[in-house]
DNA sequence: CGTTGGCCCTGATCGC
DNA sequence: TGCGATCAGGGCCAAC
């Protein structure tokens, strides 16, 4: 169940390998993590073989590769592209880019950096032939159980508030799939007054508020039990009655969770591969209500309860966070 | 338009 | 040993 912090550590390990890297070969094993492509597997392998891929963006839970504007495009000759090393050292387009490979890596996904020779990754269900100025020959795989994850091409639009679209990101641009996806706690550019007055005008629990990604972004389950057992709010306080302190010392723990489980996730890139995935060493250690239940309240001692809501699990103190 | 419930999807695990 | 039941939940969308 990859959120921010996991996220976060896929795009810091991509970002030095995928940087100026030529794709030379996509392949396509499982069309359902095409799901979000308009169009077929072989337009998204069509489009994206021969490209160069400017950088690994995110915002919230999404991931992009936008990909740099080429004279491929004004030619349509990319064999030769692929063929010579000349694209590795072309000079930069002026331009901003117009398209971008975007990934979500939904429940189960996971991206995952390999040597050329090295054998599938078991669940693979696109694989990513690059050239990196920084690394040579590498395979990118998209590994995904669940298929809940995805990539796919899409168009780069101006972002509403004109600042750069996310973590990453040079340009003011963001994929018009990931547009009405809010900014999330970690960006420079969220808008916490914004936020807070959004939050008010809200007419639902706080939890469910805190998971739609169109309020804020990133914020998945596990975090959602974190913060709010850390600011001490029951999961289904309807957001009306929270109060402006309340809803400002929960964003202030979102903040909180989210840095420490990126602190503690942070994988860099190997020479050979880099392998990132949700699994770090946060969650069996640092959790205090995820998963948690049955288990005394690291505050009070109570036994943490895990209740049934919005099809998902939520783990609270009975004692600590009560309904106001 | 805001809110809500339900659905998608499959490998790992467990009980019998 | 086999097999069916259960579980995990992010994002989307129809329905209210």
């Amino acid at each position: 169940m990859p959120e921010l912090p996991e996220v976060e550590v896929v795009r810091v390990g991509l970002e030095p390998a995928v940087t100026g890297a030529l794709v030379t070969s996509v392949t396509v094993f499982d069309a359902r993590s095409l799901r979000r492509h308009p169009g077929p597997s072989e337009d998204f392998v069509d489009r994206l073989v021969g490209r160069t891929i400017a950088a690994a963006v995110r915002r919230g839970k999404f991931l992009w590769l936008p990909l740099a504007l080429s004279e491929i495009q004004e030619t349509g000759d990319r064999v030769d592209r692929i063929r010579g090393v000349s694209g590795l050292t072309a000079a930069p387009s002026p331009e901003f880019p117009k398209e971008a490979v975007v990934v979500h890596l939904g429940m189960s996904g996971q991206v995952l950096l390999r040597a050329p020779d090295a054998p599938d990754d078991a669940l693979t269900r696109i694989r990513i032939e690059l050239v990196s100025p920084a690394h040579g020959a590498l395979l990118l795989n998209f590994a995904d159980q669940r298929i809940f994850g995805s990539m796919a091409i899409d168009d780069l639009v101006p972002t509403a508030d004109g600042f750069r679209a996310g973590l990453g990101a040079e340009a003011p641009h963001v994929p018009r799939s990931v547009s009405h996806i809010a900014r999330d706690p970690l960006d420079p550019a969220f808008d916490d007054a914004r936020f807070l007055a959004a939050l008010a005008k809200r007419n639902t629990g706080i939890k469910r508020a805190m998971l739609d990604q169109s309020l804020v972004s990133g914020i998945g389950n596990i975090y959602a039990d974190e913060a709010l057992w850390a600011a001490k709010v029951h999961f289904e306080q309807p957001t009306s009655s929270l109060g402006r302190a309340k809803a400002t010392l929960l964003l202030s723990e979102v903040r909180q969770v989210l840095g420490k489980a990126l602190g503690e996730g942070g994988t860099s890139f190997d020479a050979q591969y880099v392998n990132v995935n949700g699994a770090s060493g946060y969650f069996s250690h640092s959790l205090n209500v995820y998963g948690q239940q049955g288990k005394p309240c690291p505050r009070c001692g109570r036994p943490i309860i895990r209740e049934s809501f919005m099809n998902r699990g939520s783990h609270f103190c009975p004692l600590c966070q009560r309904l106001r």
